[in-house]
DNA sequence: AAAAAAC
């Protein structure tokens, strides 16, 4: 266990307790002070020597502690012995109970915190035990038969229920909620090792549950520290975790499920991201907040600004961590988790995500990590029957054409002649207006998202094509990675992209929730970099490759695969821990999952069983 | 070479 420093935040807090002399004092009207926290004994309050540690307050003057930590263990007494017993109770496995305050917290957010659950029957979700005989429809089976590959020392056992982990009762009452019944493959192993205190590099392939999996142990382990003391400096804020992501998109798709996450935990989450008006994020910031999602352009103006500390960071979590590791991103990266104010690695806990991880970007991560655990669960995107791939070949002239007639016949065959969601990637944002814009010409309602609209285009893009007003949407890559799309019915690669990572990402736009999806390339000479590697991920996933394919793969130079896999032909994995290369049984900790001993076991299929109607997985 | 990401 690598927990030493959070263990003595841990135990500074049960020693001295937030100074809250202030909540003797009239809130005043710009304050708020929780019931638990008032007219505390004044045997609580201590004289804290060294910086004043308290949460920032709203106003940055009272110094009134507005947000301290809910009511998560306190019961209405929130007293420091209460502190104490808590800690103790970490990593016993009371169900739900032992140091968990369920839903008696003396905290009356539950009135203030909007309810983001759809259809919530809140008897239904407290009463119901979280039991497997919900789960008739989902194939659980299967995921026997998924792969795993772990490397790295003492690694924590996975789990096979939620109930098996002390997420606490809260956090469990909002997965209950959500309807996920049962840890996908990536969460059953991942939670467990973040819980654990571990570093983490994550590859799970495209729509594989990876949110919830490193929020949930995120959301758990700050509830368990409930009485964290941060430094009080003007109009600074000192989030607890932060989750960057390479998209504004994506950044706000991460906070929404957060959001629903830690509903009433008392957890606060903010989404802070370019392209907005940064005095509405600001507001939100002087709220309080312990889980920041931003992307790196936004935080980094907020750190030069000095609104935002990371020097109370214990979580990092970067999603698309091979994106965000890239030439484009990798300076602003190091910057925020290098250069400003951030702990160390070994000292803050730093977990990776994504569904490829070449080894060029692994090694790169690794220094932002200390002693991890490498994590690859079953093969990227390919994964399953989920997804049917075609290539064709088209000449670059007549590509206009042949999506024409693509989606012709795809709103012939639809019911009610309703064209079936339809994402479109293209190289450019030039090439994305234009190919819009002849869309709509030829009557195809489309529109598009890329990086030369504004925020607000993009955001109502994303909007009319997921309500299907415009079922057409033509995206450059912006929109490849980790959005989380309903009702793809077909994802257009109408220019190939130069790698073959990023084509896993776009395909895994769709065939997801248990759902199929359709998959088609356009390929002509432009793209003969790409005909190795796609004909190789084709192969691996079981997909009809055609003949011409093949010819031009065997012609072909390498290329468009940063992720050579060495000792050819590669795995059944988005990525392999690069520390094993050349050095096989050397610093192993094998989880074989079902197929304890082999690491390649037959590749997965996913949810076959499809799912009940209204039910959600995990997997999302 | 392009895309993304701050004002």
């Amino acid at each position: 266990m690598t927990t030493s420093w959070a263990d003595s935040v841990a135990n500074s807090a049960s020693e001295t307790v937030v100074s809250d002399n202030n909540s003797l004092r009239r809130p005043t009207r710009s304050t708020y002070v929780p019931p638990h926290l008032r007219n505390r004994p004044s045997s609580d309050t201590h004289n804290l020597s060294g910086p004043v540690t308290e949460r920032t307050s709203f106003n940055g003057t009272t110094g009134v502690s507005q947000w301290s930590r809910p009511s998560i263990g306190g019961g209405g007494g929130g007293t420091k012995p209460e502190i104490g017993r808590q800690g103790q109770v970490y990593g016993s496995s009371g169900r739900g109970g032992g140091g968990w305050n369920n839903r008696s917290g003396g905290w009356n957010r539950r009135e203030r915190e909007v309810n983001p659950f759809d259809d919530n029957d809140e008897a239904d979700v407290k009463d119901q035990a979280c039991g497997e005989q919900e789960n008739s429809g989902i194939n659980f089976d299967a995921y026997e038969d998924i792969p795993v590959e772990i490397s790295g020392e003492n690694v924590p056992p996975p789990v096979n229920t939620f109930v098996d982990i002390d997420l606490g009762e809260l956090l469990n009452q909002n997965i209950r909620r959500c309807k996920y019944v049962k840890p996908t493959p990536v969460q059953r192993h991942a939670i467990p090792i973040v819980l654990g205190g571990r570093d983490l590099m994550a590859c799970a392939q495209t729509g594989s549950g990876k949110t919830a999996a490193f929020c949930f142990p995120i959301i758990s382990g700050i509830m368990r520290e409930q009485y964290v003391q941060r430094p009080r400096v003007a109009r600074t804020v000192y989030p607890l975790a932060l989750i960057l992501s390479p998209t504004r998109e994506l950044s706000c798709q991460i906070h929404d499920e957060a959001k629903k996450f830690s509903y009433q935990t008392g957890v606060k989450v903010v989404v802070a991201y370019g392209g907005a008006p940064i005095t509405q994020q600001l507001r939100e910031l002087e709220r309080g907040v312990d889980i920041l999602v931003a992307t790196p352009g936004r935080l980094v103006d907020l750190l030069e600004r000095a609104r935002v500390s990371l020097q109370m960071i214990r979580y990092l979590a970067l999603d698309e961590a091979d994106r965000m590791l890239d030439m484009g991103f990798e300076p602003q990266i190091r910057k925020i988790v290098e250069q400003m104010d951030m702990p160390n690695q070994g000292v803050r806990q730093t977990m990776l995500f994504s569904a490829t991880f070449p080894r060029e970007i692994q090694r790169l991560a690794s220094d932002f990590l200390a002693n991890y655990i490498f994590l690859a669960v079953g093969r990227v995107g390919s994964s399953t029957d989920l997804i049917v791939q075609r290539v064709e070949f088209v000449q670059e002239s007549d590509k206009r054409s042949h999506l024409m007639d693509l989606l012709h016949a795809q709103r012939e065959n639809g019911a009610h002649g309703k064209q079936a969601l339809t994402l479109v990637f293209v190289e450019t944002k030039k090439g994305a207006d234009s190919l819009e814009h002849w869309l709509c010409m030829n009557g195809f309602p489309a529109t598009t998202i890329h990086g030369d609209r504004t925020q607000q285009e993009r955001e109502l893009a994303l909007r009319s094509f997921k309500s299907g007003k415009t079922p057409i949407l033509v995206a450059t890559d912006v929109a490849a990675r980790g959005l989380d799309i309903p009702h793809v019915a077909h994802v257009v690669n109408f220019d190939l992209p130069n790698d073959i990572d990023d084509y896993v990402h776009r395909i895994g736009r769709t065939g997801r929730a248990g759902k199929t999806g359709l998959a088609t390339a356009f390929f002509n000479e432009g793209n003969l970099s790409m005909a190795r590697p796609l004909a190789e991920l084709m192969q691996e996933a079981n997909q009809e490759v055609p003949v011409w394919l093949t010819r031009y793969a065997s012609r072909a130079p390498y290329g468009g695969n940063k992720n050579r896999r060495y000792g050819g032909g590669g795995g059944r994995f988005g990525g392999r821990d690069f520390r094993r290369e050349g050095s096989v049984g050397r610093n192993l900790d094998h989880y074989g999952g079902g197929n304890s001993g082999t690491a390649y076991g037959v590749p997965g299929n996913y949810g076959g069983g499809g799912y009940a109607p209204g039910m959600t997985s995990a997997w999302d």
